[in-house]
DNA sequence: AGACAAATCACT
DNA sequence: AGTGAT
DNA sequence: GTCT
């Protein structure tokens, strides 16, 4: 519906508040919702946003900055309006005739849903009742389909018990994948090129090191992959955005030859080749990359030797290949299942939810991104130690990356977090995983940041 | 020519 | 303060 | 590298 680029973009991400975000491999069907829920709230500046992942369409819905904006004078008293039950909420939103008296109400309504609001008692039921709203939307798109599309069948929208956040919570994080993967992923010869082509540049200080050329051809994937078709003439890309005159060259010479004779030259670059193998092992960057290569070192074997390598550096080394491997859909499933039985036998309540790719509904994953909290608002402080220690007692994690706990320290937006290695069990092959505790009040803002494609969320339109 | 891609936290 | 990850 |  509008832009949100740059600093713009971040202040509005800082002050948004995920209200949902769904999947499906139609377009149409996310077409109809994004134009949906943009009618009902998006003239009070609520924004959208929506993208092509791997497995299907992706779309997410937030509030803006100007809303956030009044986040301190609601602290203050000035309420804006509450909601109290999936009725009462939508009294005001069910009659889309009268809409243009409803929008401000509305508006106010995500307010309260969104605003990292640390008054006495936090309305997370507002946010749970915006969710089912567009869950709501999502079935009667779907009902010709498949209308049971939660796994855990709890998220019927006719739930009324406002007064049971940890449940309502529960229902608004699981929502499942609908269909199957079914995308166009056309251009894909242009894509994976773009893509190598982003790494070699990366980092300010790597062997060609430029950020900024680099940040071109990673804008410009999305671009490409949402062409409806195979790009046959460079014609058909001249004037898209984020595509120059260089990218239109490159695209004419790979659809003219299907290769790209720069990137060919890179390849067969020695200090390119070995800079870039060294910043995929986990910990390495592209500054310290650049340093191995120059002390003399030119294969993975080399740097097993070397000791000036952090701990999780050397971690990164020595499960370099199990890292890379990717995580099959199910496994990481039966994964979420155990650390939400053992979250429970720890912390009664406390909601696990897997995030990142998963919760995109990807059939693989490269890691798990674990987000974690308590509807109570206190007792997730503390749980992330805890929950480590029995993890790594039953074998789940072996080997610790990065340990932070914040929460203790008085502030209640701190974050834990946890990076490290797991395996599923009965294996020995290690995978990474991110542990993330948020306190209940800002448990959306680490659920749209874990479940967002990072590209997805600076988009647009 | 100059801007563009934020913020936070751990580790060294 | 630089580096790196998310 | 792209865009203003």
């Amino acid at each position: 519906m509008s832009k949100t680029d740059g600093k713009e973009w971040w202040e509005s991400f800082r002050g948004c508040v995920q209200i949902h975000n769904c999947f499906s491999s139609s377009l149409e069907e996310i077409h109809n919702l994004r134009n949906y829920m943009e009618t009902k709230a998006g003239a009070n500046g609520c924004y959208s946003g929506g993208s092509l992942d791997e497995e299907g369409y992706s779309y997410f819905f937030y509030g803006l900055k100007e809303i956030a904006s009044e986040r301190g004078t609601n602290e203050s008293g000035q309420t804006s309006r509450e909601i109290h039950s999936d009725t009462e909420y939508r009294k005001h939103t069910d009659d889309k005739s009268s809409h243009d008296a409803n929008t401000r109400t509305s508006g106010n309504n995500l307010n309260d849903a969104g605003g990292l609001k640390t008054v006495d008692d936090p309305k997370t039921a507002d946010f749970v009742s915006i969710s089912r709203e567009i869950e709501n939307y999502r079935y009667k798109l779907d009902s010709k389909a498949e209308p049971g599309i939660t796994a855990e069948g709890s998220s019927s929208p006719s739930m009324s018990d406002a007064a049971n956040p940890s449940t309502d919570i529960s229902d608004a994080s699981n929502v499942e994948i609908s269909s199957v993967y079914n995308p166009p992923d056309l251009n894909r010869n242009i894509t994976e090129i773009f893509g190598k082509l982003i790494n070699i540049y990366r980092g300010t200080t790597s062997a060609l090191g430029d950020d900024r050329r680099s940040f071109s051809y990673y804008k410009a994937i999305p671009v490409i992959e949402k062409l409806p078709f195979k790009i046959e003439s460079v014609d058909q890309v001249r004037h898209l955005p984020t595509i120059g005159k260089s990218l239109e060259d490159h695209i004419n010479e790979i659809i003219m030859t299907g290769k790209l004779s720069k990137l060919e030259h890179f390849e067969t670059d020695e200090k390119v080749r070995t800079v870039s193998l060294f910043g995929e092992v986990w910990g390495i960057g592209p500054a310290t990359a650049l340093k191995l290569y120059e002390k003399g070192h030119r294969t993975l074997d080399d740097l097993k030797n070397e000791e000036s390598l952090s701990h999780s550096q050397k971690l990164g080394l020595k499960y370099f290949d199990d890292i890379k491997k990717r995580i099959p859909r199910h496994e990481v499933k039966d994964m979420e299942a155990l650390l939400q039985k053992v979250g429970q036998d720890i912390l009664p309540g406390v909601i696990v939810v897997c995030g990142g790719s998963f919760r995109r509904g990807k059939s693989s994953c490269g890691d798990m991104d674990i987000i974690t909290t308590h509807p109570d608002g206190k007792s997730h402080k503390g749980f992330l130690p805890r929950y480590v220690k029995y993890l790594k007692d039953m074998k789940f994690l072996r080997e610790d990356l990065v340990f932070s706990i914040h929460s203790t320290e008085g502030t209640d937006t701190g974050v834990d977090t946890y990076f490290g290695l797991c395996t599923y069990p009965g294996q020995e092959q290690q995978h990474r995983i991110d542990l993330k505790v948020y306190p209940r009040d800002i448990y959306a803002f680490g659920l749209v940041a874990w479940t967002g494609n990072d590209v997805l969320n600076r988009r647009y339109e």
